[in-house]
DNA sequence: GTCTATAATAGGATAGAC
DNA sequence: GTCTATCCTATTATAGAC
């Protein structure tokens, strides 16, 4: 059933993308509230624990979509090239055009990343696993297949940063075509 | 002439560290007078404009040393393979193999992102020119000396997140390994 | 130059009214 | 469920002694 107007999804969504842009110290609760249109007092209510239960179902609620709107496509019917495809698109939107950045990379910084660091091991692990069947399914051999999955995730996220840094989101999409291009070529 | 022992150089080496660790927000003053082992209101004698100024000389000077530790090796006598491995080396110490993080990556979320946006930009620019010059002297094309270089880039950030991510440096490792051995077989 | 002490403000968290 | 009000602590920053 369609979530309603405010739904947790909803909420964990605009909570997410004040991780994404401040990183988890550098989000305060005040901003977390506003990004949700209510009090702090109110974000006590649904998230008793504070901060930190703020944080982990932020990143439990976005490995959910990077799950269904990202990796599923790589298990999709098609050629291993157009599901590839699928996915870099999925990703793009995901990261919006290269302008929001990963919770793999704001919530690792600093006293997050002791927080948190099961969850973000388990997405990074659980990404590369879903690239390197892909990979096998393509023809490559296990070794191959797993250095190309870590090879893709390091060019995500190092794009991102980049991305980020320079203000260039241009940086995230043409390293992205790469991506597509290269495993195009490769087949 | 050698620095004295708390030159500026060594405590802003020091002040660095934090910043790598925790990110700019996550940098508390009293973190970062603490890492040099003097009270906040003697951090505030020789940066009298506080954090920000903090922050903006410590870039400063980690793009001296990153100029002069990593990609000054680029510029000096021998093969391009042998120089982009020196590179690659003094990468390694500099990131301490896997475990501390990229200013690039820390000093470039939520508020800091806009304080140091230019440091930031022409870090990024230096860093893929003298790249791109070495893919040059290596026989790439312009075109194909730029891909290299923002690749290049973009691997050595995106494996510094996902190692810290995962906790684990050996991805670090590994990805500049194989950035060393593909040049050399591609030369 | 470095310290203790102290503002002044922001941040995380709770109580209790509506 | 959401709000105002409040508490307590941490944080940035400064004053002034040594």
């Amino acid at each position: 059933m369609r979530p309603s107007r405010n739904s947790r999804q909803e909420i964990l969504s605009k909570l997410s993308e004040v991780f994404r842009r401040d990183g988890y110290t550098g989000a305060s609760l005040a901003d977390l509230a506003g990004a949700v249109g209510l009090g702090k007092a109110s974000l006590y209510q649904k998230f008793p624990q504070g901060k930190v239960q703020i944080g982990a179902e932020v990143l439990a609620e976005t490995g959910r979509i990077f799950e269904t709107e990202v990796l599923a496509p790589l298990r999709e019917p098609g050629t291993p090239e157009a599901r590839f495809s699928k996915m870099l698109g999925a990703a793009r939107k995901f990261y919006e055009d290269g302008k929001l950045s990963c919770v793999l990379d704001t919530l690792s910084l600093g006293e997050a990343g002791q927080f948190y660091r099961e969850a973000l091991s388990e997405a990074i692990t659980h990404w590369q696993e879903a690239l390197t069947t892909l990979g096998r399914e393509a023809g490559l051999s296990h070794a191959k297949a797993t250095v190309w999955a870590e090879e893709v995730v390091i060019t995500v996220e190092g794009s991102l940063v980049l991305a980020r840094a320079a203000n260039d989101p241009e940086i995230f999409r043409r390293a992205l075509k790469r991506l597509g291009n290269r495993f195009a070529n490769s087949q």
